[in-house]
DNA sequence: CGTTTAGTTGACCGTGCTCAAGGGGCGTGG
DNA sequence: CCACGCCCCTTGAGCACGGTCAACTAAACG
């Protein structure tokens, strides 16, 4: 393993610690076990299909991706976004079919566990078994979240809480530049993430930029006045469990 | 333990067994833990509130509950809804802070089980520790399809998929009644489900009445065709994750 | 260079919201 | 026993948020 990817180790680290704190034997193993085996895939590329027989843990050491299904007229929505750090599905394994897909957004750099090998590590350290746990029950929370995002927030709101959610989430993975960060999500993906048109989609964004709150060009995303734009949002950051507020 | 909660208790072991095989030593430790401490809740109550730190597990006997959250301006949004057989949160424990709170619609028979004795439960049948394992991740699979159904479709598809996940939830647990099933779940409730209005929702359900799909008066939903109703509704039960089809 | 992908703009339209009013069933208290 | 209030459902009218369709620009890429 090469240098990059153990900066990138150690932010999945970071991420885990920041849910719950992980011993020192935990961490040693898990990233022994991330070294073991390291993948790269490109961007736009399935890693997961529905229909497909799940039978493995992906950890993301950098690289963003999306979950999402499509009706069988074409509508697709996005789910949830999946950041650098975050583990795809610790225990979905356990069920015989994956009920969505995920794709690659970029590049993405991810570790892969084999499903008893996984079961290993949670055996081995309370730790990490906790960890994952909380990581999966905040994953649920932020699935919540994207219920009432959809159900109760307009279109302003709505995008707004999604760019809020993804900043707070990328600061405990390091991810953040003073008031920025990469925004690899084109607008027709935030479009599916939000159940908006592009066409939408594209006014809304340039109403937040018109009042000064972002600027979003070049895979970039800054946030002028953070504070503005949470309270227009309506947003509160405790369904992210995140420990260091 | 009188003979009613008996048979309730019965329905979870079925509800279980419909996610993943239970055990006879799992079933009876259950059956047992259920039974030492059996409590009622009235409808319209708070079972657990925002904020509120969770240190124990709920396991529906009967009555119908709802998951939701408020947003500072009065916006509700009903995230989920919890039914007969459904555990209230396995493993929630590990949060410190509950980020949305659960309220009944019925009168409710609920067993409770503290954290440190569900874990004892879990340590001691591996049958029982996958099966609620499979229930959380089908919980975070619905919780998806709800994100799609607010995302990405329109008032008439979205009613038609909840009925449909409501019956088919309804199913394993043997609350069937031929075409029939108890819905006490008001117009309003529906609008905060599905994020539309309540006016809305009451015209989108004299259209589905309209056209002869379903009957619903007086706390009951009759589908007069199912099929109908799934093709509407572009309704694929993978998501649930029944064994039995 | 042509082609593709992402972003942008305008015009028009429709789904679903808001506001407002009224009806029916049911429990409670006078 | 009736009256009243409350909850839930229903209906009408007008409007707005966001969708659709279409065209155009700019950058990226082979």
């Amino acid at each position: 393993m090469h240098s990059p990817d153990l900066k990138n180790t150690q932010a999945v680290v970071r991420r885990l610690n920041a849910l719950a704190p992980l011993s020192d034997a935990g961490i040693a193993a898990l990233v022994k076990a991330i070294g073991e085996r390291t993948l790269r895939a490109g961007p736009g590329e399935d890693l997961v299909c529905e229909g497909d027989r799940p039978d493995r843990v992906r950890i993301i050491l950098s690289g963003w991706l999306t979950r999402y299904k499509t009706l069988e007229d074409g509508r697709r929505q996005i789910v949830n976004f999946v950041l650098p750090g975050d583990t795809c599905d610790p225990q979905i394994y356990l069920l015989r079919q994956m009920d969505h897909s995920i794709a690659t957004l970029t590049p993405v750099v991810y570790a892969e566990i084999e499903a008893a090998r996984f079961e290993e590590l949670l055996a081995a350290d309370r730790s990490l078994a906790e960890a994952f746990q909380i990581e999966m029950l905040v994953t649920m929370a932020v699935q919540r979240e994207w219920v009432i995002n959809l159900g109760r927030r307009v279109a302003l709101e709505r995008i707004a809480h999604l760019l809020c959610e993804i900043f707070e989430r990328l600061r405990p993975v390091g991810l953040l530049e003073g008031q920025s960060c990469a925004f690899p999500i084109t607008q027709m993906d935030l479009a599916d993430a939000t159940g908006l048109s592009v066409v939408h989609v594209n006014r809304t964004i340039q109403e937040l930029r018109a009042n000064n709150l972002i600027v979003l060009r070049e895979r970039t995303l800054t946030i002028n006045d953070l504070a503005a734009l949470k309270n227009l949002a309506l947003f509160l950051p405790n369904y992210l469990h995140l420990r260091a507020e």
